[in-house]
Parts: structure tokens; C-alpha cells; sequence
DNA sequence: GTGTCGTCCTTTTTT
DNA sequence: AGGACGACAC
């Protein structure tokens, strides 16, 4: 289990019962030290697998996590508390929903839901949402939630803030009476639960002697909160991280965390795992000169045994079209080697970009897969499905009455229910609760729908789950409206999907035949009947897991509420062709833990990457840059950076010169295939340069591509008045000082140019206002 | 209740 | 440019 351990991995592993701090970079064999520290702990006797708790921020990797401990352990890793945060607060709150303050069945909001419940909520409030977005309102609530605050702690200073209090409150008083729980809430409530309420917390504590945490750079307030109650107790907390890769601050995530840890925790060892397995040298002293441009860093710095490879290709193309053209006849070439279209990956800063790639790889055949976009359980009619098993479960859902009360049509209209919705305010009750008191013609059909669901929910205690599922998609009347339905097919499929899916949940979660609706009594803590020595890998005996406290709780839950909460938590795949050998494209961010033999960052230009958006501050400019790192990293053998001169975006062409971070990487990593120069390439100048005919001379087939076409403008500038503006050009503002172009956008008196200036970083500016005073270039 | 037209927005995303 | 969503008309 040890053996080709390397030093520092062997020392985080078997490190004594304390508390530490794992700064394991990019490829450094993180997921191994985790686990493999988890199997130590139990195989030595200091933890017994249900002793131990894991967290993990994807669903991905908790089953990563399980499946390889299951490879080095003869245990059943089956009930261990390994999983995502929002999975084990989940898992908590089921075994105490009554002490959390919650009914027994209480559902959980994915994003959409809650945004949905927002809407609902501000129209049933006449809320000018003009000034208040609901998606604005949205990220105020998540936002405070995920600092941990309820409404009466959030401070608000001015008459807008406070108004946000208020709706915050009234959403939170319309979840409880639907009996709804949000991502961010689940979390919030389980702390709170563990706050407040001593035996529970102190049963859990005295449970858990080893908590560990993986991609800790990534945790926010609340979720460090969370794990310093639950190792309050004195349990070891092993956090495993790495500063540098930390790209998720835009949604809360606290690098800051890591630091503080160090120092509150003052661990008494801080590990780091520094020698990489992935990338050759290349490779890999790009990414770390890169990231020295970075100045929050607790610092670290990779190192390979392996050579130092290939430099790192760079070229510069006249537009996005040739960009993607080019990268599209680079993978033909690859492919041609020999190489998997699989361990090729193109990855772009912005979804924006896929699309011309996309269309290129189409264009010559070649298979491509996309992640992102749609999953499995967010699509249109599985929602619809869901939402009628929710209902079962829950009428007062009314989240879930919404959705489906008609669809398919039933003759029940807005104006009814928006009667409805007045009723169920008056009386204070759900939706399905306002029914009774409904008269008139948009009465009965509400009287029908309810029947209907009513039924449906006494079929749930007789029907297994996947015929349950069955049953509604039949008499909801779903499978006859897609039926109907022009480009129905893909939804009938993937409802017969959803049955299909229904059918493995029910076989892995042993309950196979019973009554979906039906209590599975079980006590989740107990992991094997008979807890008993085993033998270990290495011939070592294993003594038997120490005696744990048994459970307060034991939790109750149908297989159908079982398998709402694994539809919400776990939205599914989102893979298009999985299994076929593809070229692989992806966002940045998306990428992040894999690692591919070739990789394509494309758009490595300023305004893109780095995001325009990103530089107003100076720590957005290091994210973006940590992105950047991410992205290089990713590469075992070889990579290419690739750069458009101009690039259609929101329908405009904009100019743009070579990122920054192309400066920030030694020359002597770099192999350009098109001239470098020290000011961006006119596209007329381009078109004809000696460099770009030579471009064939790398073995590239020259068939298939057309002769250098002509850019789309003649010149990567804008004329504003008399004066004619290009990238990289000097120029000076009264106010600003001093400047460079960094960017163009629009046409004549329309246009806009982002100019960084020396002393008041950078600015996007009307050209048909500004002046402007040309310095240079 | 459904279909069409216009308006708005557009960084990254998991749970 | 292109998609999503909301307002409006049939």
C-alpha cells in the first residue's frame, strides 16, 4: 500500500494524529496521499472507517475517493461518511430533520428551483424587479448564507440593502412552509443544527477523530466553519489543498482559509507535496514562472524528474476562425501520430469559444465531445417528472405544484392560479391547501389535478420506485404529450432513462421491491453486521474498528425521497457520446483535475484571458492567472497557447494583443510558430510574412487549408474622427495619464478601446468621447 | 393556451 | 451573433 510512496507523501500519510496542512500541487499524486492516509489510519487500528469523514467538493470525487479505498482495503466502503459537503449535510439532516427543524421530508432546491421560488416569491410581493433581479436577489441570499449569516445578522446599511434583508426573510419564511431546502441552506442548517444542539454535536465528535478535506483551497466561510465545529471535539483535521489552483473565488471560495488554518490551527505540520508526475520540464517551469507573478501565495514550487520534453508551442493566428482551423489541422496531425483523440483537449477561458472550434471539428469529422451545458436531471422533462414525484412525496411543494399543475395542459390557467396563490396567502397554506377553498370553473380542474396527485401518491406506497416512475410518466400524461411532440423523441428517451436510472438506484441502495413511498428504516452509521479483525494487504493484522457510539437517529427515508435527494445532489452526467474516443473540449475551469497528453489553450489574449472582467482588481487578476496555471498543468507532453489577432464576440469583431501571461513564461519554454514580436502583428503584415508560409515546414499537411485568408477588416484598428487607433498604440489621457491599448472594440464613433494606463490601471473608454492623445505606435 | 416577436444579456460553476 | 425569456396577439 506504502511502497513508491515518495518521501513527503509517505510522511503526510502516516503522520501522527494531527492536525495538517497538505500543499500538494498540480500532479502531485494529491487523491493518492489522501487515500492512501485514510487507509493507513484504518489498517493501523488509530480510526475505524466509520471513525473517519471525508469531504470532497464534487460527487466525482468522493466516489473516486471510495472506489480507490476500496482497492486497497478489504472493507465495505459502503456507509462511510465520505462525500460532498452538501451530501453529508444532507445525510445529517435526514437523521435529525426533527432537531434541524425540518419535516421529514423536506426536498432540496437545485439553483434553478430556487431561482423560480424567487421569482414566484418577489411577483407574490409586487417587487419591482427591475430594481430588484431576481438573480441579484438570488446571489444576495446564497451570499449570506454562505458567510453563515441569517437575515437578522446581515448588516444593511442603506434602504436597498435592507429591502434585500426583507426579502431574504420572506424566502426563508416560504421555504419553510414548503418544506423546500436550498444548496447553500442545507449547509447553513446543518451547522446551526450542530451549533446549537450539544449531544448531537458532541455525539459527532466524538465519532469523527479524523476529518479530512480535499480541495480545501475551495472551501468558503461557512463550509470552514462547519468542519471546526465537527473537529471541536479534538479530532485531527487533514486538509489537502493547493493556493494556487484556487479558481472559485468568484463564488466564494476563501483561499484565505489555507492561511488561516496554518494559523489558527498552528499545525504542526504543513506538508508539501512539490515533485510532479504529470507534466515534462517545460511544461512545468512555464506554469511555475507563471504563477511567481502571483504575490498571496503561500508558496511552492514543482519539480520533475521526467526530461524536459518539448517547449511549449505558441502561435498567433489573424482571427478565431483560423485559430480554430489551425488547432482543428494540429489534431488531425495528432491523430495521425498515433495519439487518442481523448488525450487531446481543447480548452477555452469562456463558453463563448467552443463555439467556432466546435464548428471546425464538425466541419473535418473529426469526434469532439463538450462538457458543460446541460445534465441528465436538469433537463425540461425530467424536471417535469421529478416535480411529480416530489409532490408525492411532499404536496406542499409548491415549487413543485407549479411546474407540473399544467403541464401537460390541464385548463388550469394563469388567472387561477393566481387565485389560488391569493387563497393560499390568506389562509397561510401551500397551494395544494388553498384548493379546498377554490369555487368556480377553475376549481374543478384543480380538484381533478389534485386527485390525480393524490392517487399518484397512493400508488407510491404499493409500486417499487422505477415502476413508480413508470406510473407517473404514463398517467401525468408526460409520455403522451412528447409523443405528441415534434422533437419529442430525445425527451421520451430520456424519461425511459429516468426509469432505467430509478432501476440502478433501487438495486444499489437494496431496495429493489419495495414500495417507493414506503420508510426504509436503517442505520446509516453501521457498516458491517459484524465488526471483526481482517487481515490486511501486507499480512497485517487489522484490529477491529473501535466500538462507535450508536447512532441517535436512525434514518428513516423511502427509497423515493432517497432517490429526490440524489436526483437534486447529483444532477448527472452532462457528457454527450460518453465512451467514444473524442476530442475532449471544456472550459478552463471544467478541466481542473484532469490531465491530458495534449492540450490546446486557446484565446490566450488580454481581455479574455485575463478576463476583462477580472482586471478591475488586482486579486481578480490573479485568479485569472491561477487559471492560467491550472490550464498549463494540465498537459503531460505536450502544449500549445494559442491567440487570435481579432475574435467575434457579442457580434462585434474586437482586436486584441498577446495575453500577459505569454510575457510571464521565460522565451526559453517557448517555441512561437508564427513571429513574435514586440508589438502585436498588423493583419495585413501577417497575411504575407515569410513565418506563416514556413508554418508548413512543421509537418503540418498544407492540403486542406487555404492560403492565408484575408482577415475580415483590413487593419486591427478603429477610426474615430481623424484619428486612427490600433492595439498597443501609446496614448494619453488628461486625467489618466499615460497609457497602451490593450483593446478595440465597435465601429467609428461607436467604438471602445480598454487602455491600461501606467498609474490607474486599466479603463475601457468611448473613443467617440474620450480624448485621447496619441503618443506612440 | 399557444405561437410569435422583440428585448436583453453574454466569465468562470458545483452542490 | 445567438439564445432565453417575457410581452403580446390570436
Amino acid at each position: 500500500m506504502m511502497q513508491s510512496l515518495n518521501p513527503q507523501q509517505h510522511a503526510a500519510v502516516t503522520l501522527p494524529p494531527q492536525h495538517a496542512l497538505v500543499l500538494a500541487g498540480a500532479g502531485s499524486g494529491k487523491t493518492r496521499v489522501l487515500t492512501t492516509r485514510m487507509a493507513w489510519l484504518i489498517q493501523t487500528g488509530q480510526a475505524s472507517p466509520f471513525g473517519l469523514l471525508a469531504v470532497t467538493f464534487t460527487n466525482k470525487s468522493a466516489r473516486e475517493m471510495l472506489t480507490r479505498l476500496g482497492a486497497l482495503l478489504p472493507i465495505n466502503t459502503r456507509g462511510m461518511w465520505v462525500g460532498t459537503f452538501h451530501g453529508l449535510c444532507n445525510r445529517l439532516l435526514r437523521a435529525h430533520f426533527r432537531d434541524a427543524g425540518l419535516p421529514q421530508t423536506f426536498q432540496i432546491l437545485d439553483t434553478a428551483d430556487q431561482l423560480a421560488a424567487i421569482k414566484r416569491l418577489l411577483k407574490a410581493h409586487g417587487v419591482d424587479d427591475e430594481k430588484f433581479p431576481p438573480r441579484d436577489v438570488q446571489r444576495f441570499i446564497n451570499g449570506a448564507k454562505e458567510e453563515g449569516l441569517r437575515p437578522a445578522q446581515v448588516e444593511a446599511w442603506d434602504a436597498h440593502r435592507r429591502r434585500l434583508v426583507e426579502l431574504y426573510t420572506l424566502y426563508q419564511t416560504q421555504c419553510e412552509r414548503e418544506g423546500v431546502v436550498d444548496f447553500a441552506e442545507l449547509l447553513l442548517r446543518a451547522h446551526e443544527l450542530l451549533e446549537r444542539n450539544g449531544p448531537i454535536r458532541e455525539h459527532y465528535q466524538r465519532r469523527f477523530r479524523h476529518i479530512l478535506v480535499d480541495e480545501f483551497q475551495d472551501t468558503n466561510a461557512l463550509q470552514y466553519r462547519w468542519l471546526k465545529l465537527l473537529a471541536g471535539g479534538g479530532a485531527c483535521i487533514f486538509a489537502v489543498g493547493d493556493d494556487d489552483q484556487s479558481i472559485y473565488a468568484f463564488r466564494g471560495a476563501n483561499v484565505g482559509n489555507m492561511a488561516d488554518f496554518q494559523r489558527e490551527y498552528a499545525p504542526d505540520a504543513v506538508i508539501r507535496l512539490e515533485q510532479n508526475y504529470r507534466s515534462y520540464g517545460h511544461i512545468l517551469d512555464s506554469a511555475n514562472a507563471l504563477i511567481s507573478h502571483n504575490a498571496m501565495r503561500l508558496g511552492k514550487n514543482l519539480w520533475t524528474e521526467q526530461g524536459e520534453g518539448e517547449p511549449v508551442r505558441v502561435i498567433e493566428l489573424p482571427s478565431d476562425l483560423l485559430e480554430a482551423q489551425w488547432i482543428v489541422d494540429e489534431v488531425r496531425s495528432l491523430i495521425s501520430e498515433g495519439r487518442a483523440r481523448s488525450e487531446i483537449a481543447v480548452l477555452y477561458r469562456s463558453n463563448a469559444q467552443s463555439r467556432v472550434i466546435e464548428h471546425a471539428l464538425f466541419s473535418s469529422g473529426i469526434p469532439y465531445r463538450v462538457y458543460g451545458g446541460l445534465r441528465f436531471f436538469e433537463r425540461q422533462e425530467i424536471k417535469h417528472a421529478l416535480a411529480y414525484l416530489r409532490l408525492m412525496d411532499n404536496l406542499h411543494d409548491d415549487t413543485s405544484w407549479l411546474r407540473v399543475v399544467n403541464f401537460p395542459t390541464r385548463g388550469i390557467g394563469a388567472r387561477t392560479l393566481e387565485q389560488l396563490g391569493d387563497l393560499a396567502r390568506q389562509y397561510n397554506t401551500s397551494l395544494y391547501g388553498a384548493v379546498p377553498y377554490m369555487s368556480g370553473k377553475g376549481g374543478t380542474n384543480l380538484v381533478r389535478f389534485t386527485d390525480l396527485v393524490t392517487s399518484m401518491a397512493h400508488e407510491a406506497q404499493v409500486l417499487s420506485l422505477p415502476e413508480l416512475i413508470e406510473h407517473v410518466i404514463h398517467h401525468s400524461g408526460l409520455r403522451e404529450h412528447y409523443q405528441s411532440e415534434r422533437e419529442g423523441e430525445d425527451r421520451l428517451e430520456n424519461l425511459q432513462e429516468l426509469v432505467n436510472a430509478a432501476t440502478v438506484f433501487a438495486a444499489e441502495e437494496n431496495v429493489e421491491g419495495l414500495p417507493a413511498g414506503r420508510l426504509v428504516e436503517r442505520a446509516l452509521p453501521r457498516l458491517q453486521a459484524e465488526p471483526q479483525a481482517h487481515v490486511g494487504p501486507g499480512g497485517l493484522e487489522v484490529p477491529a474498528p473501535a466500538d462507535d457510539d450508536e447512532p441517535l437517529t436512525e434514518l428513516a427515508m423511502s427509497p423515493l425521497a432517497a432517490f429526490l435527494s440524489h436526483a437534486s445532489l447529483e444532477a448527472g452526467d452532462n457528457q454527450a457520446q460518453a465512451g467514444q474516443d473524442a476530442v475532449q473540449l471544456m472550459t478552463v475551469h471544467a478541466a481542473k483535475g484532469l490531465e491530458f497528453d495534449s492540450v490546446f489553450i486557446t484565446g490566450v489574449e488580454e481581455g479574455l484571458f485575463p478576463h476583462e472582467n477580472s482586471l478591475v482588481e488586482a486579486a481578480g487578476l490573479e485568479e485569472e492567472r491561477r487559471l492560467m496555471y491550472v490550464a498549463i498543468t494540465r498537459a503531460r507532453e505536450r502544449l500549445y497557447l494559442t491567440l487570435a489577432q481579432s475574435r467575434m464576440l457579442h457580434g462585434q469583431t474586437r482586436y486584441a494583443m498577446r495575453s500577459r501571461f505569454l510575457d510571464e513564461i521565460p522565451q526559453e519554454h517557448l517555441k512561437w510558430l508564427s513571429p513574435r514580436e514586440a508589438r502585436p502583428l498588423q493583419m495585413a503584415e501577417w497575411a504575407g510574412s515569410a513565418a506563416y508560409r514556413r508554418s508548413d515546414a512543421f509537418g503540418r499537411p498544407s492540403a486542406g487549408r487555404s492560403a492565408p485568408v484575408p482577415p475580415r477588416t483590413a487593419t486591427s484598428g478603429v477610426t474615430v474622427g481623424d484619428q486612427h487607433f490600433r492595439i498597443g498604440q501609446g496614448v494619453r489621457h488628461s486625467r489618466f495619464g499615460e497609457g497602451t491599448i490593450i483593446s478595440l472594440s465597435g465601429m467609428g464613433q461607436d467604438s471602445q478601446a480598454q487602455i491600461q494606463f501606467r498609474d490607474v490601471g486599466t479603463k475601457t473608454l468611448a473613443l467617440g468621447v474620450a480624448k485621447l492623445e496619441i503618443t506612440s505606435g
